[in-house]
DNA sequence: TTGTATGCGTTATCAT
DNA sequence: ATGATAACGCATACAA
């Protein structure tokens, strides 16, 4: 028998009927001493595997999550992601992963085929749909760092908090002119509130902001540059940066090149925490958002949506500004 | 009708049978114009999505491929992963992830599960196993940096050429003393021919070779710097490294608090080409690996094992020096 | 303690 | 051009 055997196959050679089988599998009910060793006997020879398909027809229940991001590529989801699988898997679930590169087309294309699978639930770190679209999903769904309804639960930092902490800091470290380096305004997401927050310190600081956006492909990491330099250019005596860990990456990238020296001339503030941050030099000041957390947490609340308990429409993490030598 | 419609609630309320909806969806044999709009009349008001389980169950065959890499913190796993995914969902395929952890239990407990889902394959991206274990599994495996056996096809980059390029060029730069950081080489992979070229070629241009090697678990970031700032202690005349863009991340650091300058003092040489390195001060010389490539060929590969073809068990991409500035 | 029958949602075969 | 039915692999309700 070349093809990988069933439950009949088990149940055929061990001399009973499936419904043994299956009871010795999910061990429900009772069967005897001498059936049980047989069937079991009987499964390491054939090697056999229920049929985890068959099973979710049945139950009507995947025990799988769909995750969707926009790229593994950038660290923070990188990051996140693992936490993810690491919380999930230990609660017995799986994930199908999906990346929407930040495509409306893909994410849209992934949400269905996600439906159509019958996940038990979306983790969803991308955002570039209308609000209708993931109310009329008829599924569990949690998102990261977006608030779309008020009856979709989300989990973020506390984007404003750490816009502030990062702001003042500079300030602090006698800041006068200072630059927020932000992802596409017109995404609605949540981090969006660092900007916000930005620019109040700042005028309560009295010092310049000036304020950039990426394009749309936030995660075409390739403008990055550009847009520093553009930033430089046009304004050469900003001596604050305040950007998410990768765009500080290229900050600080681009002062080394233009000889404007970090922390002395130039201070970078970053945001996120990624296993990065502490790798540059000078080692980056940024802040601190609990990745693993969130991640644990999104695993949480999905696993409770979809056993259908009441859950914490707001989950919103504490952050911290970690001081290192880029300020 | 609150839960989800199935092909019977469809053609109940269009006034058909589940055989005409089957063929209006899959485009089997003929249907009249008028029932054809009518069961997408239909099928649009209520809402209707197939069920892909039940699909997998009667075809035998899931439309997913299970990806086993040790964590998607790492840089080159997670530029991998987003490179799989792209080239699978462009097939119309899906990814189960999971993470080892380089954990031999958490490894063979996910290839067990994905046997249980019926996977259609499997791209595997860790390696704590024995060989036995991945030839018994009776399903197509394609395997990143690491040769298992004859019969199993892997992907991997010109490790050999890459280690012997990153010597030569540390010894042209004028290194005498070299040192190489590892992964732990009692596990079975192809990235340790880097160390066996560093040896070669240090010997060959009389440069003193040092190797040191991580703990087995490979992934515990948090190490490098000891393992690092162990190397600089026992061997301070150091003037050349190469190790892994991570590690290498590590050690410019380890240099900047020590105040070695990078790259008068010791020149760095990295492996992967990630993201990262060339958002390191110094930007970081590295051996350029296709990630994007080997991502690519990993899916094609399986995909070809999927549909019975023959392929190449050996696929070696070819590596190049990036020279940047810490060399 | 074990077996029989039925259904999960879908597709394919064979009728009609 | 459409319908009835079996089958995919498994688990449950109900019998025996």
């Amino acid at each position: 028998m070349s093809r990988v055997p069933t439950i009949k196959d088990v149940a055929a050679t061990a001399g009973v009927t499936v419904t043994t089988v299956s009871r010795y599998l999910n061990k429900r009910g009772y069967i005897s001493e001498a059936t049980g060793a047989k069937i079991e006997r009987v499964i390491k020879e054939l090697n056999y595997v229920p049929n985890e398909i068959a099973r979710s027809l049945f139950r009507q229940k995947s025990s799988i999550i769909g995750v969707i991001i926009p790229t593994a590529i950038h660290p923070f989801f990188g990051e996140l992601l693992a936490a993810i699988e690491g919380s999930a898997s230990a609660a017995g679930y799986k994930i199908l992963f999906c990346e929407s590169r930040l495509e409306r087309g893909k994410e849209k294309g992934y949400v269905e085929m996600l439906k159509r699978h019958k996940v038990d639930g979306i983790i969803m770190g991308s955002h570039t749909l209308e609000v209708d679209e993931y109310c009329d999903l008829g599924m569990p769904l949690v998102t990261i760092d977006r608030k779309i309804d008020e009856r979709i639960p989300y989990i973020a930092s506390d984007n404003r908090e750490g816009g502030r902490l990062a702001t003042l800091h500079l300030i602090e470290k006698g800041c006068t002119k200072l630059a927020h380096i932000c992802g596409n305004l017109s995404l609605d997401m949540l981090s969006n509130q660092r900007c916000e927050a930005f620019l109040e310190e700042a005028r309560k600081g009295s010092a310049e902001p000036v304020v950039i956006q990426t394009n749309i492909d936030v995660f075409d990491f390739s403008q990055y540059s550009a847009l520093v330099n553009g930033l430089f250019d046009e304004h050469p005596d900003i001596d604050g940066v305040f950007a998410s860990d990768l765009k500080a990456a290229h900050v600080i990238q681009a002062c080394a090149r233009r000889g404007r020296r970090v922390p002395e001339d130039v201070k970078v503030v970053g945001y996120d925490d990624v296993l990065m941050a502490s790798l540059l030099t000078p080692r980056l000041t940024t802040i601190h958002q609990p990745i693993e957390a969130i991640g644990e947490q999104a695993v949480r609340i999905i696993l409770a949506r979809i056993a259908g308990e009441e859950v914490p429409m707001t989950n919103v993490f504490p952050v911290s500004l970690v001081e290192r030598d880029s300020t």
